[in-house]
DNA sequence: GGGTTACTTTGCGCCAGCGCAAAGTAAATG
DNA sequence: CATTTACTTTGCGCTGGCGCAAAGTAACCC
């Protein structure tokens, strides 16, 4: 068990994969960068969820970089002990497939919605997700309870900052989102989801 | 084991999931369509490569469509099959978690291609994915053994079959590639890395 | 409390890439 | 061999979204 503080660097894209990793407090924020030093965000895996083992049991280097978003407890694992379980408890194996397949099948998601979809839409979608994981159910809606900037949401959406603002203050307008407490407060859900499911290009 | 014929379907996206495949013999083709009916491929997966393991053991719908690419002979487990099996040999887990971890990578950094990077770079590292998987050396180059349309390669780069064709044109004037064969033969091998990791975007 | 730092918004111009249309080429069918 | 069907190429016009710049707002810290 280690506590980090936030911002703190849990391990960087392209160091020696050793330790596999299980949040038992907090929330941490898993990007990959571009040759062009260009970042994207992957992932904000919170308590109770694992990371680092695709690595780890590859024997590879990280193909991501982890940083705590706010004061992180977490559970470690060097390499040796997660294979010793995993021959001991083979049901730990079927539990490790079933996380990684959750993993592909979302991952797939993310690859079509950036191939097909408009800004607009893949914003939505990410919003979306990101309440599903992190949202918190208040009377008027639903709250994301970690601090994100536009800049991380274009990260996450595969669009600019300036895209995500311009959206994101038109649905302010329309009363969908409302971000003046710093935190992002969805009000009106059914809303989000249909931007992410009907508004389609306009095409014939 | 069973035998598919050219353009057979294997299961459909949606289908529930009961069946795990190995392929002996011939390519597969996952693809997966948006609510717009857009498709988009995200593996052709060869011989010796193993599908439809993230279905069955979460027990859910398949969440793409499996179509044979040639004539294809596969070997086939149940659900019960494989969990028996899977338990039995703890190592197979361990391998199954090595090759689910490897498709992860790989779709990260798909995810980190389509967000941050421009079409002709996309296309040329779809090339190049291709060629690793279902490449022959030849002596003037690389061929890909199947046949592949431009809107193939669009439904692989998220882009669209006229902007495919434009860039490959290109690259044949500029004798980069050879499509003349109906089968595409990459010539120049260093010059496709070069466009796929240097020819950036030419913002300051 | 004032000044520095970090994030957001918005106007504006620009261009990569889309998508249609139409013609060209190749393969399949009978 | 003629005809249909399937795929590719290319010209052209249009626009979604990018990216700069500059101003506005909020948070942080001696």
């Amino acid at each position: 068990i280690k506590t980090y503080e936030k911002d703190a660097s849990l391990f960087f894209q392209g160091d020696p994969a050793n330790t596999f990793y299980v949040i038992i407090e907090g929330r941490v924020k898993l990007t990959q960068l571009n040759e062009e030093g260009e970042q994207i965000i992957h992932h904000y895996p919170g308590v109770g969820e694992a990371f680092g083992i695709i690595a780890v049991l590859r024997q590879v280097d990280y193909p991501v970089a982890a940083q705590a978003v706010g004061k992180t407890k977490l559970l470690m694992w060097t390499e040796k002990a997660s294979k010793r379980i995993l021959f001991e408890h083979p049901q730990l194996g079927l539990n490790s497939i079933r996380l990684l397949s959750k993993y592909i099948i979302d991952f797939q998601d993310r690859i079509k919605e950036l191939s097909t979809e408009r800004v607009e839409r893949r914003i939505a979608r990410t919003l979306l997700r990101i309440a599903d994981q992190g949202g918190k159910k208040v009377d008027d809606g639903i709250k994301i309870d970690w601090k994100l900037t536009r800049q991380d949401i274009a990260e996450m959406s595969g669009t600019t900052l300036y895209s995500v603002s311009r959206i994101i203050s038109q649905w302010e307008r329309d009363g969908v989102v409302d971000c003046s407490a710093s935190l992002i407060l969805i009000k009106k859900h059914h809303h989000l989801m249909e931007i992410a499911e009907t508004k389609g290009k306009q095409k014939k």
